[in-house]
DNA sequence: TTAGGCGAAATTGCATACAATAATAGAATT
DNA sequence: AATTCTATTATTGTATGCAATTTCGCCTAA
């Protein structure tokens, strides 16, 4: 009766797809890494064919860039994408939180607990960290039953862990998880008005950590030699 | 000098993206069509790899579903996905207004002014007042400037073509362009709240005349034919 | 030493071939 | 006549092959 063992879900690309994904978002691939078809497909054990077709899915995700004829490479998106990028999310978390609150069921909210509790369980390690917040907004997405939100704010979220990685400082994700927790007291008395402010806050905190402070072009790095130097 | 004169942008993928994607925008492939991987290669003078992949891509903008091993068809969103998906498009509409309001250069006001008129002009024209008014809201998103904002409304607006061919009634545009109108004014006086009301009542009367009304089970249409012959 | 250019190797773009799965039609049985 | 079974055909899943393009190392020339 088993059929498939191997690969778990859809077909093959799917799982090629989920790997690299998976890959790119704890930074085991970090934004601008090559990704050349053959060598991922030796390493999967599966034809450029499928992977290219991965590389597809993710390019329409945002997260590589499929620059012709010159190959595939996880995506480095600029600071304006980033604020941009953080901008659209709280549209759409917005929306979640509104069709959220006062309605969870005693299920998700044990489920919501249990999560938060997992990500004050794993405060120390960096990367499980970074990707279990991310999670926790997925994981509220997912419970609007709203497909195409639930898509967007996927997608985003995964794409907000590349901004993290590049102008995000070193250790920036210690207060999220009490906000988290905040957020879904919120959620759960129906308090609509307070939950968005929170989750407003949230997404700016973690915008403002990450993206404000960062000198990263050159003339800024350079300015701060400058300063040192007396040199205008 | 001249490189490729054919093919506009792009790989060839991408033309054939683009090909199917009109087509299905325009309902010259109705939802549910089966899309066949060997006969649209065939007519469009491309191998199988590359249909392939631009339904991959098609898919995941949730214009083609793609079921394994049983080929491509056109999306056919059900009702409460149409109703998800508006909401959706609502909460990143207000984004767009709210991100216009007030800030509109004299150029920008001109290209939808224009465009608005353009409207007017199609009104008789099913297929193409149908587009444009697309058209209006895709061109709203693009004055952003915010590139995940862009692709989110240009997929929404092209997966509400889905809906309004499954779902919508014959003629249920002509009041549309006269909103537009309204809010472009609202925009141009930097009248934030007001535009994103209208913008709000926009969608909401279209997925109202929409949605709503339909009678599309078998239940329904049959309950109509009850009553006319007196069966209860 | 640096710049430029040339050729080999690597890599992508695309088509095609073959295997696997599903759709279809026709025959045989009831 | 209806139905199930089977053989045939159509279509998808995946790998591979070849041409085109880029990349890189190496060599030459200033």
């Amino acid at each position: 009766m088993a059929k498939k063992m191997s690969d778990a879900g859809g077909g093959r690309s799917q799982a090629v797809h989920r790997a690299l994904k998976r890959a790119i978002i704890d930074q085991a691939l970090p934004p601008g890494s090559k990704l050349p078809e053959d060598s991922i497909g030796e390493r999967l054990g599966v034809s450029r064919t499928l992977v290219r077709e991965a590389l597809v899915r993710l390019s329409q995700e945002g997260l590589v860039e499929l620059r012709p004829n010159k190959g595939a490479a996880v995506a480095r998106p600029s600071l304006e994408e980033g604020r941009n990028l953080f901008l659209t999310r709280m549209a759409l978390e917005r929306l979640v939180v509104e069709t959220l609150s006062g309605n969870l069921t005693r299920e998700q909210i044990d489920t919501l607990s249990a999560h938060i509790a997992g990500e004050e369980a794993a405060r120390t390690e960096h990367a499980a960290s970074i990707r279990l917040a991310g999670e926790f907004h997925t994981l509220l997405a997912q419970m609007t039953n709203n497909a195409s939100l639930i898509r967007y704010v996927n997608e985003l979220v995964a794409r907000s862990s590349l901004i993290l990685a590049l102008y995000g400082r070193p250790h920036s994700s210690e207060c999220a998880v009490s906000e988290h927790r905040e957020l879904l007291d919120k959620l759960i008395a129906g308090k609509t008005d307070e939950a968005a402010a929170l989750m407003a806050h949230h997404l700016d905190s973690i915008t403002a950590r990450a993206l404000l402070p960062t000198e990263n072009s050159i003339q800024d790095v350079l300015a701060t030699y400058a300063v040192a130097e007396g040199l205008a």
